[in-house]
DNA sequence: AAATAAAACTACAACGTTTTCGTGTTAATA
DNA sequence: TATTAACACGAAAACGTTGTAGTTTTATTT
């Protein structure tokens, strides 16, 4: 275990003073080509690595963002994380990653943790008790030092700063849409509560798709199953409550689901009591993750590009630490596209 | 946007020096007890938090571990994430993540990111493009500076470090004895080439199983599938393979996957060719992941205990760095264990 | 050859902490 | 009362950088 090598070591083995080695390094015009040149080499056959740390504390930045999201087992977040941390490494940052599971103290917990001065901006999806308790004081206290933050997916209208989404509404209004085009006349929901933005945003546009094509809204297709669980652990809760539909409601013949848990979970219950996918029933799910594609028949599903949206987020939380842009705050929108497989006509 | 505060001005407002508020705030016995409480209630009421980058820097330690995988959008390693996070919050760590994305480049790249001060330790599942080419001198290196490494679930046996691993080869073992149990005779594995350490010890544990039970091994039953693609985008491929060894060899009434990607298509095309699971055709996959747990029939599966390998890891790693332990290195196996579901009888 | 300008380099403070080594008070001992 | 010990606090160096404001050296001009 050998110490590391510093800014001095290189200064007194090549007997200049360490502002020379620390300009050279860094090609100020102060320096001489020839000794940036040596000093340079010297550097390079000692194996010369900065320390990012005594840079950060310097330069009052560290180049690293932090990411926090409620859940890191989920196909979603996952392909985010991917594009973010794909495009923060392009530029020079590191990732600091925090799970918030779904709790707000969680979330309180890392963002401080976070916000000692370890990361130069945050990226966010805020966690169901935030959204539920409305509690967002940690969020404006980290933009009130300073850090700015973009928030995605499940994001707060009413806090000013940059957020990236996807235009769920019009996604789910496209779903809706081909499935009444493919001849589903009774078109059942299956939503979270209101209190996900994610979830009302889609209810939305599922009505709106219904009076696009006249087609009157029956309460009682719009399941709002309860989303307090984890589905993942209590998967006979949701199965129940989907089995609860198919009996109460006859000859549904179109299914549009929120996420693809719901999506694929409608699908097996479907199938094992004997109704035909996609013939009697058409099923369009949200979010294409694993469980779309290797679900039988692979499920139609609206792509909702997670790694882009990542990868968004990431250049706009870029710009603002590095530009400092006092500009105004940016909501980017991505666009979702129809994945047509075998779930539909 | 309010400038942080800081010792500095803690020891301005209070009148007393830098060094009597820093020692404060850590309970030193150097300071009367009222005066300690006058300033943590002072440091409280202004909020103060201290600077995370400066600790570091001067403490030479930075409270932050570095987690290198292949691949996040994949089940095994969020779980596996999801342990470290856990573990290392409650421990009072950050975690930087960093995605080689099986390429050998892209590990170095983030190990260098990460080896200039910014963690305490590294917490690693090596890369595809790695265990190929055998090129481990970016390890050896962090491994010199000081910085423990502790390698999960890919291995490299020579490199001395910590190592949490599964136990592949029994977990494999047990598998295959269940489908002998339960009546198979014809039972093939399907596993990838040999340079990944894990295929490799999966298809030993087959072999073991085979010769307990007095079952001659069959080479033809051993399906190497090609391991360079990233199966999610070339499925075609990965199915091609598993079709040719359905034609190929008749009767297989058995067959354990090194994943549950594997098992799963394996299991869509034996459905597809008209064998019945598990009645004609019995399948345990490896991993629980969504996949199985949503096919149908459900998969029964090799469980990996992912969570418990982050956590395991984890503390392995703090108790490195904590104790600067020079004890003797250890290589913690995880016991799998099996969860039966209904592709099994 | 003296004065000036440009080029090349250095000292030093700073970023926000922690910690060692003092120093001045007060209390206890001889 | 003089000596010592215990207590409470502060000055300053250090962690590894960067950048400003010098200072020295060299080249250019008169």
């Amino acid at each position: 275990m050998k110490k590391r090598i510093t800014i001095k070591d290189l200064a007194r083995e090549l007997d200049v003073s360490v502002s020379t080695v620390s300009k050279a390094l860094r090609d100020s015009s102060d320096i001489s080509k020839e000794t940036i040149n040596k000093i340079k080499a010297f550097a390079k056959q000692v194996n010369y690595k900065p320390n990012y740390i005594a840079q950060s504390l310097k330069n009052q930045k560290t180049k690293t963002i932090g990411v926090i999201v409620p859940d890191i087992v989920h196909h979603f977040f996952t392909k985010v994380i991917k594009g973010i941390e794909n495009h923060a490494n392009r530029k020079g940052y590191n990732i600091l990653i925090g799970l918030s599971n779904e709790s707000l103290s969680n979330e309180i917990v890392n963002m401080e943790m976070f916000t000692n001065g370890s990361i130069d901006g945050l990226i966010i999806s805020i966690s169901r008790e935030t959204m539920q308790k409305q509690n967002y004081n940690h969020i404006y206290e980290t933009l009130n030092q300073g850090i700015p933050i973009v928030m995605f997916d499940r994001i707060i209208d009413k806090i000013s700063c940059d957020k990236v989404t996807i235009d769920d509404k019009k996604g789910t209004q496209n779903a809706v849409n081909k499935l009444i085009q493919n001849g589903a006349k009774k078109i059942a929901i299956i939503t979270t509560k209101d209190y996900m933005s994610v979830g009302k945003l889609r209810t939305e546009g599922y009505k709106i798709a219904l009076k696009q094509n006249n087609i009157e809204l029956d309460k009682n297709l719009i399941i709002e199953v309860d989303d307090n669980l984890l589905y993942e652990d209590h998967l006979e809760s949701l199965e129940f409550q989907i089995r609860k539909m198919f009996n109460n409601i006859p000859r549904i013949d179109g299914i549009f689901a929120v996420n693809e848990l719901f999506a694929s979970v409608a699908m097996k219950i479907a199938k094992n009591i004997g109704i035909d996918v996609p013939h009697d029933l058409q099923i369009i799910g949200f979010t294409d993750g694993i469980l779309s594609r290797h679900a039988s028949p692979p499920l139609s599903t609206v792509n909702q590009h997670g790694e882009s949206m990542g990868e968004k987020a990431t250049t706009i939380l870029i710009d603002r630490i590095e530009n400092k842009s006092t500009e105004n705050f940016q909501t980017h929108i991505i666009q979702t596209d129809l994945i047509l497989r075998d779930s539909t006509k």
